[in-house]
DNA sequence: CTAGGGTTAG
């Protein structure tokens, strides 16, 4: 168990000792006599709804005490009713109960409830008393409204005037440390209640937890819980949100069984927090069992408990689950939208083909336009999410018509709209509009920094990559891996290899950070760049590393350009041996030996493929124009007649005429198969180009997204092609993004092509 | 007067 924290004496002074032996807060009522007059007028001005309301418990009766008025006033909490506080408090002032702390008491926090603090506050000021209650419900109303300075400096102004706190105080004045992350006054408030000896009190206790929470110490959190003397239901579900908040899933649902073991009977809130961390942790078994004992204890149909459902079955691929119990919602709130939408965004990137990515993406912003018919309005996550499908879809005029709405409903100057912003217009080949994006931003994180140095590494633009990641160093923001991989990865491009292994070095010895695969990646696409394929092989080694599929695909690339066709077939074979299942493999090791005549294998890799089922690999590549979106097929009999094929045709030979020469051996052809591997193959995108050339103005883009990698044959055609039209062309397949522009691509013409 | 929850970005 870690040790407490040490006891901060600063600015306590104020803090009373006595805490324990507070004054009890409710005062007493006092009786009195009105006239008839009196009260009746006061109740005709009730409004309509209290009116009722009232009669039921003898509003219509002249001896009414003022504790009458607390049902009136919680069924205003209740229905958030802000004219009916006002109703009540004008009868309460005629009805001459303004002397009554406690009516007083309730009064502000019912304004406070309502979300009235300006209210709430004059009516504080004009009191000429106040007890404890007061000034808790006036702070309380402050953290819960989003204005938790003021709670605090109304916390203050109570000590000035020589008030007491009690654990409720605390516990408030700790919440409001937590939602102002301000660990330091949190420590001062701790050590008067380790002085005082009050850390057992479970209002303090679980107030402590979940603010050593935010400020992500997990340890003191499970301390604090630790030390309370009566666990209720909210600490343990306070310490198990701690886990989760702070990357320890597994303690989580471990804290779950214990506390069902120890006999606690968990709520609608602690299932939602441990269904989220089954949902962090893909665990679908657990998942599902919170399921059937939600249902079992009687919060199954709370709408928290089931969008967290909704959103596990999503991320699990459990698709019809999901919509069960979407389409058994009665009143969908937002969070169910978003929670439909991110489901969808979430499945693009771990759908197991482009195609099916693909169609997840177009439900999403189906599901999206759906949300903007329904009356409500989108937020910050809404419009995250939407943005992320954008990218996956290259979509960029939805793209842009969702940043047009951010901008609108002022969401864009959320940090996490702005990143999702650039990592759209870079996702959709527009280096120039995420780079503006991202100058616009008023607040950057560690994420919007790292987007934005990955892009210029995308795009090849070593210099300004690295230019930003030292104006991130200089305004203090700690790099992480994920910026080291675009640090390395605009080096290795470059080819710029002393400062590659200089900031390699930085990584490791200045920022602690160990290497991981992507890291080596880089460093081993950079020698095979440099033509140091041998390089490469001893890096391998040396780092005693066990190549992932990426290397190996680098590898295989590197290869075959320098024609090591040795090391290339060893690459591929090892490749095959790490993703058996990857048909786009085989296809590649079957083209490699084909392309060297080398039939023996040719058969091997033929049979491997039939006793795998391997015959096809679904080569798709789709084009949305002006909001419809068209698919295709490697060249098929029916488009030889077209305009498409008419089209591709004349750009063959345009671009023969430039030098450009056909591969014939890629055999990525599906349907005809034997004669298919001895043509020139249309790939799909080549379709999908052709048929974009031919129905969008001359200077627009192309973009395309292609189910696969693309071939060297078809990469070197487009670049052509390029030049040929004029025209920037964007495809993105399934391991990056190519930027075509005047014969150049933004990937150097390297990473994985095979 | 009090404490815990669901959905966002690389």
């Amino acid at each position: 168990m870690a040790s407490l924290p040490p006891v901060v004496v600063g600015n306590t002074s104020k803090l009373n000792p006595e805490v324990k032996k507070l004054p009890s807060p409710s005062v007493p009522f006092e009786k009195k006599n009105y006239s008839t007059k009196e009260s009746d007028r006061a109740f005709a001005s009730l409004s309509l709804e209290f009116r009722e309301a009232f009669s039921l418990i003898g509003g219509g009766d002249r001896k009414i005490e003022s504790s009458s008025y607390v049902p009136l006033l919680q069924e205003c909490i209740d229905t958030n009713s802000v004219s009916g506080v006002e109703s009540i408090h004008g009868h309460i002032v005629k009805a001459g109960f303004c002397q009554e702390l406690f009516l007083m008491t309730f009064l502000v926090n019912t304004y406070a409830k309502c979300g009235m603090m300006e209210s709430a506050r004059r009516l504080f000021d004009s009191l000429p008393k106040r007890n404890v209650v007061t000034w808790t419900s006036l702070m309380s109303g402050y953290v819960h409204n989003s204005r938790p300075e003021s709670a605090i400096s109304v916390f203050k102004e109570m000590l000035d005037v020589g008030g007491y706190p009690t654990n409720y105080t605390l516990g408030i004045v700790l919440n409001a440390c937590s939602s102002l992350f301000d660990i330091e006054l949190g420590k001062q408030i701790h050590g008067y209640i380790v002085k005082y000896d009050i850390e057992y009190d479970a209002s303090i206790g679980n107030a402590l937890c979940s603010l050593y929470s935010k400020c992500r110490s997990l340890d003191m959190a499970i301390n604090a819980f630790q030390r309370i003397e009566e666990k209720n239901v909210i600490s343990w579900t306070a310490v198990i949100s701690a886990c989760g908040e702070n990357g320890n899933s597994a303690m989580g649902l471990d804290v779950f069984v214990q506390m069902l073991a120890e006999g606690v009977q968990p709520n609608e809130v602690t299932l939602t927090s441990v269904l989220s961390i089954c949902c962090t942790m893909q665990a679908l078994d657990m998942g599902t069992q919170v399921h059937s004992l939600s249902i079992k204890i009687g919060c199954g149909s709370d709408l928290a408990v089931t969008n967290s459902i909704m959103y596990l079955y999503l991320k699990n691929g459990c698709i019809s689950e999901a919509k069960k119990l979407f389409d058994g919602i009665t009143t969908i709130s937002l969070v169910t939208w978003n929670a439909m939408i991110a489901g969808h965004a979430e499945m693009t990137s771990l759908a197991e083909d482009g195609l099916s990515a693909y169609f997840y993406g177009i439900e999403a912003l189906k599901i999206f336009q759906r949300l903007n018919r329904s009356g409500l309005r989108p937020d910050l996550y809404t419009f995250s999410s939407v943005l992320t499908v954008c990218s996956s879809l290259v979509a960029l005029e939805q793209g842009e018509q969702v940043h047009a709405q951010t901008l609108k409903t002022g969401f864009l100057s959320d940090v996490v709209v702005g990143t999702a912003l650039v990592n759209m217009y870079n996702k959709c080949g527009s280096i120039n509009r995420a780079s503006k994006a991202f100058v616009e931003m008023s607040t950057r994180t560690l994420i919007s920094w790292t987007s934005m140095i990955n892009a210029f590494a995308q795009h090849g633009l070593a210099q300004q990559a690295l230019q930003l990641f030292e104006d991130m160093r200089f305004v203090g923001v700690r790099p992480n891996k994920i910026t080291f991989v675009g640090v390395l990865s605009a080096c290795s491009q470059a080819g710029m290899i002393d400062q590659a292994l200089a900031y390699y070095d930085m990584m490791i010895n200045e920022y602690k950070i160990n290497p991981v695969m992507d890291h080596y990646a880089c460093l081993v696409d950079m020698f095979v760049r440099l033509g140091q394929i041998y390089e490469a092989f001893d890096f391998i080694k040396k780092t005693d590393l066990v190549p992932n599929e990426f290397i190996w695909s680098i590898l295989i690339a590197g290869s075959r350009s320098q024609g090591k066709l040795e090391l290339g077939f060893y690459a591929a074979e090892q490749l095959l041996e790490l993703k058996p299942k990857d048909s786009e493999t085989y296809f590649l090791l079957l083209n490699m030996y084909l392309s060297a005549g080398r039939w023996k294998d040719v058969s091997r890799v033929r049979k491997m493929m039939r006793d795998e089922k391997v015959d096809k690999i679904t080569d798709w590549s789709w084009i949305s124009i002006r909001n419809k979106v068209y698919t295709f097929k490697p060249g098929s009999k029916k488009n030889q007649a077209s305009e498409v094929a008419k089209i591709l045709e004349d750009l063959h030979d345009r671009a023969r005429r430039l030098g450009y020469q056909v591969e014939t051996n890629m055999a990525i052809v599906d349907e005809e198969k034997e004669e298919a591997t001895a043509l020139p193959a249309d790939h799909s995108e080549k379709l999908a180009v052709a048929f974009g050339l031919l129905n969008t103005s001359n200077e627009a883009q192309i973009r395309v997204i292609k189910s696969i990698s693309m071939c060297r044959d078809c990469h070197n055609f487009i670049k052509v092609v390029s030049i040929l039209t004029s025209r920037t062309i964007i495809i993105r397949d399934s391991k990056r993004l190519h930027k075509f522009f005047n014969g150049q691509c933004s990937c150097g013409d390297f990473g994985g092509l095979v």
